[in-house]
DNA sequence: TTCTTCATGTAAACGGTTACATGATTCG
DNA sequence: CGAATCATGTAACCGTTTACATGAAGAA
């Protein structure tokens, strides 16, 4: 519970960021590994900062534009660290529309369930395609620079997921005796 | 949007049922379509009610045990049929705590990470090797009876999708330089 | 008789999204 | 000058979980 808690915590500790850093970073990345909008992410922060866990100093940019640089305390270092070293449960199976529409497809014709599967393949087989090619460019920077191994960890964690997805795909077209377009 | 609402007008299509049903059916199956708590279930029915999309006759069970089961309406059976041809965008990539942890786990020691690792290996892989069991017996199943036929696809589905994830924590413990333990 | 399962609800809290709201800075 | 980006917040709403609450039926 409360994981994005640890989340900025985390993002904390690397340096000091912005709650504008924050969502950045949270959006950046093709590895997610996490998510947020900054409308959760400012009030967490505050609520780290009732707790103690993270201090700011406020910074101006140009002439007059306040911002609010937040560091991790050393409270909030050591809850971070205990925190991780916690077992992590597998997650709950994720919900999937996709899935819900496949589990009652036997109320679509044939040509509508083709075109169901078909244009689920597509949009998977594309993202598939796209991290693949992304893994080559951060594979290169994984090997020197340490910050990049845990992204490339995730990447890959991300193309097999995907690859899993497709794979699926692929095997419900032939138990339904469709054809997939390529 | 609302998917549980479809959710529930999928299953009320398959058969007349009653919110404890709904409730149990979620909770059975491995291969889970969808995921819901009784507390949810039973205003959503509510709604439906409201909205024209289910109707329901009161069953005395023994006694005096009243239970309602509700089965859809013309209007209820159109609206599943509409929403089902709808297309599903590709899902947000799922939280996952474990990944959070991974991103961060350059703050563990040798040991500790690997102890991270080594638990999550420990209990995905015995997830898969579970699910891989059931395969065999659904299998036969869907040969012949078409309802086991969608429940056998999302089984495949989930075997794939544990798999990849046992295949990436490989993968992780490799580039980490971690030997896991069988 | 006691325990489990069947059966139906409500209320509070939580995590997250969407929308509302404001204003400075930088770049073309 | 105008558009994109930087920067920070609040409020309402929605979906979901946890806890509260009750009681009958069936099996051991």
């Amino acid at each position: 519970m409360r994981e994005l808690k640890y989340a900025i915590l985390g993002l904390a500790d690397c340096s000091p960021v912005t709650g504008y850093d924050i969502t950045k970073c949270f959006n950046a990345s093709l590895s997610k590994f996490w998510d947020a909008k900054h409308s959760q992410i400012y009030p967490e922060l505050h609520r780290l900062l009732e707790e103690g866990l993270v201090e700011y100093q406020v910074t101006i940019q140009g002439e007059k534009m306040e911002k609010k640089v937040y560091s991790i305390t050393k409270k909030g270092r050591e809850e971070l660290l205990e925190w991780l070293r916690k077992d992590s449960d597998i997650m709950a199976v994720p919900k999937d529309t996709f899935r819900l529409r496949l589990y009652f497809g036997d109320r679509l014709t044939r040509e509508e369930l083709s075109e169901t599967l078909n244009r689920q393949y597509k949009k998977r087989k594309s993202r598939f395609i796209y991290l693949e090619s992304r893994k080559q460019a951060t594979s290169e920077a994984a090997q020197d620079k340490s910050r990049y191994q845990r992204e490339y960890m995730l990447l890959c964690g991300g193309i097999l997921r995907e690859g899993a997805y497709v794979k699926w795909l692929e095997e419900c077209a032939e138990f339904l005796g469709i054809e997939l377009e390529d």
